[in-house]
Formats: C-alpha cells, sequence, structure tokens
DNA sequence: CGGTGCATTGATCAGAATCAATGATCGTGG
DNA sequence: CCACGATCATTGATTCTGATCAATGCACCG
C-alpha cells in the first residue's frame, strides 16, 4: 500500500540518494528536464533534499556562492539591498526555478523563503564539473537564464515606465501566467508574499499598493478572497490596463 | 606599406571571408575569446562585417530573430515600448558586446545604433549550429547572459528604488567602469547617447536628467565638457551619492 | 544668417511617498 | 473557546519628488 511506498523511499533516501531526481517532481520544468536517466543519476549524486521555513535566508549578496539550489516547491524572493536598506525584489521564484546562478565567486542577490520551500541543493563546483560532462545541461542553463534576461527586461519597463495601477495589474497577470503554466486556474490566484514584498518588487510603498488593490476591487477588476487569494476578472480587460492601451 | 595592408585586407574580405575573425580587434573582449584557429575560421565563415549609421534600427522587437551580431565599435541602445510610446531603454551596449540573443523565435527587444557601429553579424541557425560543435563557445555565451542578467538586476534596483541624482550619478559611474575596463581614462567620459536616450534608461524625463546634470556640476561633482565629454570628480565621493549612503 | 534639433531653465501640477491612525487577521495562551 | 497581542493591511491627511507644460538658450550646418 501508498504507505509503505512512501516509507521505503524514505529509507533509500537516507542510504542511497540514487534516484531522487528519478522521481523528481518538478523535473520536467526544472533544469533537469530532457537529460536521460544516466545523466539524472549524476546529478542525483550530487543532489541532496533541504526545507527552509518562511522568512529563512537562503543565500546572502556578497557570500562566497558554494551552493546552487532547485526550488521543488514553494515560494522564494530575491533581492538586492542598498546601504541604508531599501531594497529592491528583483524576482519571485517558483517550483522548477533555479536559483544562485552567479558568473563570480559571489552571489549577486540574497534569497529568501517566502512561504515553506523545499530545495534541490547542488554544490555549485560539482555542478559546474556536471557542466562539461553534460552538454545538455549547459544548454538547458543557456535557456533558463536567458528567460530570466527576458523576464528582467519586462520587469525594468515595468519599474521604469509604468503607473502603479499598469505595474500591480502586471504583477497579477503574471502570476496568473504563471499559473496556467501549471495547469492551474489562472482566474483565482494565491499571493503567498506580503504587501511589503509586493511593493519592494513593484517599486512602489505598501501603502500605494494597498490603495491600488482597493481601487481594482471597487472597479470590478479583482475580488479580495480569505487566504490571500486573488479573484481576476476577464483578463483582456485586464491586459489592457497592465500597459496602459 | 601601411596602405597596401588595407588594401589587401579588403579584397581578401571580397572574395574570402577566411580571416575576419582572426584580426578582429575586438575578439577578447567579445564572445570569440579564448577560441583557438580552426573554432574562429569556423566562425569567420558565417560571420559578415555590417555598418550601420546613428539613429538607424537593427532588429526590431516582435521580429523574427533570424541574426545575432557581435558589436565591433560604437554603441547600440536596446529597448522595449509600451503601446503607447512610453520607451524603456534597458541597455545601452558597446565594442564586445552580443547583440539580438533571445530564446524565442523572435527578438525580445528593439535596438537602434546611438552613433555610427560597426557589426559583426551572424545568421542565428548557423550560430546556434556551432554552439554545438564548440562547446567552449556555449560556455562564454553562458557567462555573457549571466552578465547581463547581473547587470540587469542592478538596473531593477536603480529603477526601483533610487533617487533621481542616484540615478544619474550610478549611470555616470558605469560609463566609468566600462572606460576602466576598455583601458581608459576613468575621470573623462564620454556621453554618445542624448538627453532623451539618458532618460529613458533611467525612468526619468530629459528635463530632470538636465536639471540634475546642472545640479551635479554646481556642487563640483562633474563638469561638462564640449563634445558630449564630462569630467568626473574623485569618484569616492560620487560612489557614496550613487547608493545614498 | 537663419533654421533645426537638442539642452536648459522656469512655473505649475500630479502621482506616489510619507506620516499617522485605525482596522482586520491570525496565532497563542489562559 | 475566547481574549489578547502581534503583525499585517487599509485608509486618511499631507508632503514632496519628479512630471508636465512652456519658453528660452545654444550649437551645429547648410
Amino acid at each position: 500500500m501508498a504507505m509503505d511506498k512512501v516509507k521505503f523511499a524514505r529509507n533509500r533516501l537516507k542510504c542511497d540518494n540514487g534516484n531522487i531526481c528519478a522521481v523528481c517532481s518538478i523535473r520536467e520544468v526544472s533544469i533537469c528536464a530532457n537529460l536521460d536517466k544516466s545523466e539524472l543519476s549524476q546529478m542525483a549524486s550530487i543532489a541532496r533534499n533541504q526545507s527552509v521555513l518562511p522568512q529563512q535566508t537562503i543565500i546572502g549578496e556578497g557570500e562566497v556562492a558554494e551552493l546552487l539550489f532547485n526550488i521543488t516547491s514553494g515560494a522564494v524572493k530575491i533581492y538586492k539591498l542598498l546601504p541604508d536598506g531599501r531594497r529592491q525584489i528583483t524576482g519571485f521564484l517558483f517550483k522548477g526555478d533555479f536559483l544562485g546562478i552567479a558568473h563570480s565567486e559571489e552571489y549577486a542577490y540574497s534569497a529568501e523563503a517566502v512561504s515553506n520551500v523545499t530545495l534541490c541543493r547542488l554544490p555549485r563546483r560539482r555542478f559546474k564539473a556536471l557542466l562539461d560532462e553534460i552538454p545538455r545541461l549547459e544548454k538547458q542553463l543557456l535557456e533558463v537564464v536567458s528567460n530570466e534576461l527576458t523576464q528582467a527586461q519586462d520587469q525594468m519597463l515595468l519599474l521604469g515606465r509604468k503607473t502603479a495601477r499598469e505595474k500591480v495589474v502586471s504583477f497579477l497577470l503574471s502570476l496568473s501566467d504563471h499559473a496556467r503554466k501549471g495547469g492551474q486556474k489562472v482566474s483565482l490566484i494565491s499571493l503567498p508574499m506580503n504587501r511589503a514584498d509586493i511593493a519592494d518588487y513593484l517599486g512602489l510603498t505598501t501603502e500605494t499598493v494597498s490603495r491600488t488593490f482597493t481601487n481594482l476591487k471597487s472597479n470590478g477588476a479583482i475580488r479580495l478572497l480569505p487566504g490571500n487569494m486573488v479573484e481576476l476578472a476577464e483578463s483582456d480587460k485586464l491586459k489592457d490596463m497592465a500597459d496602459g492601451s
């Protein structure tokens, strides 16, 4: 029965890490997509699972980058700080996202768990060595980083040129889009992060985020539901609001 | 004499593209760094030189990405537009920078020459094929893209959380830093782009950029010289101004 | 010499920040 | 189970930074 299976898997994990990648639920949406069995077992040999509680720091900007992570569940925020404490969240990461890529020896940003998070942890040196052995892995990584760059450029447009309302609507739509890719309902999304996080992601204050939500609510564009859920109106109308057209 | 050499090179270029990479002046600062002779000749076999006048469009957002470019001289701006014409310049590119990387089939941004520009043009399909043959090239590309991502995150911090003055000073310092890497004087930098470009890069208006320059000038932080040159004061003081500390 | 495009400066406005208070939610312990 | 406190979200009043509108100045070029 199911219980036994789980127990068996756990036991195997303790003494032998061999198949954690083979049974990984997020493999096909992660950097490990398209790897064959032997490549997966190479990955498994350097990978370890790890749990992180909300608010806990995963990596710190400027620290020596000894570990890389693949997010297997939960939400993570990555951010940069100014000396006086001003913060810019440069991204929210979810299951399947890769964390800690650094071309330099140090992390370029900090990362903190937003919700309960589980991670697949990889020593950087060994991962880099694997890149030489598994060309496909390097290709996947290049694709991941290119995607992140494109997203970063979209976010620059948002930060530099959009109004508060456009920023908030764009944010909600990007979460909705993310839910769509995960096969979930697109009109009902969850906001695991608090207002301060949203504000620091959009270059606003918590008060402005809150007022904008209220305003969108009274327009019938959204509904705020219990449990940090938001219901979106027809997305065509919202899509127009997101870029001012 | 020198004249004959140039003529000879030009003639070779017409009938045989063989050594354009071998003699490329920006090779070591570009994606072609660290390639061996045979790899360079593979690159050369698909590369063509191209000149672009100021203000000319090089690629357009949304177009099918058939070409990639390596900038061999001059300055290029890349940008994204909102439907109503608002513009965010996401980067200025200079010699050695790579242009047109797109994980999708379409360019994610537009690019336009700021000054006279010379390019090394590569058909995307053939370049992608080369990536499979030359692992080192893929490594270089990954490094380039990772670097751009890090820069993009810095720029997000700037756009979302810095004041007008901090933005302008950060911009000047980044140009100075770029000059330093190019082995030029760091206290005397050139601004090939106009005020509107700077504004659209920093998420400001031309008026605010202009006022901020005037203000920095009267503080003795900078001097505006003829020929779009700017002289910077001691960079320690400026570095503090760039992040509000 | 005039004209065109770009930069600067001035006056005013507006959107978002800041300062301040209140309200809602959740977890904890009595 | 309820009361309390802590944390987070919302709302209000006011301020301020940077945008907008408008005019002038400057340099380069035919």
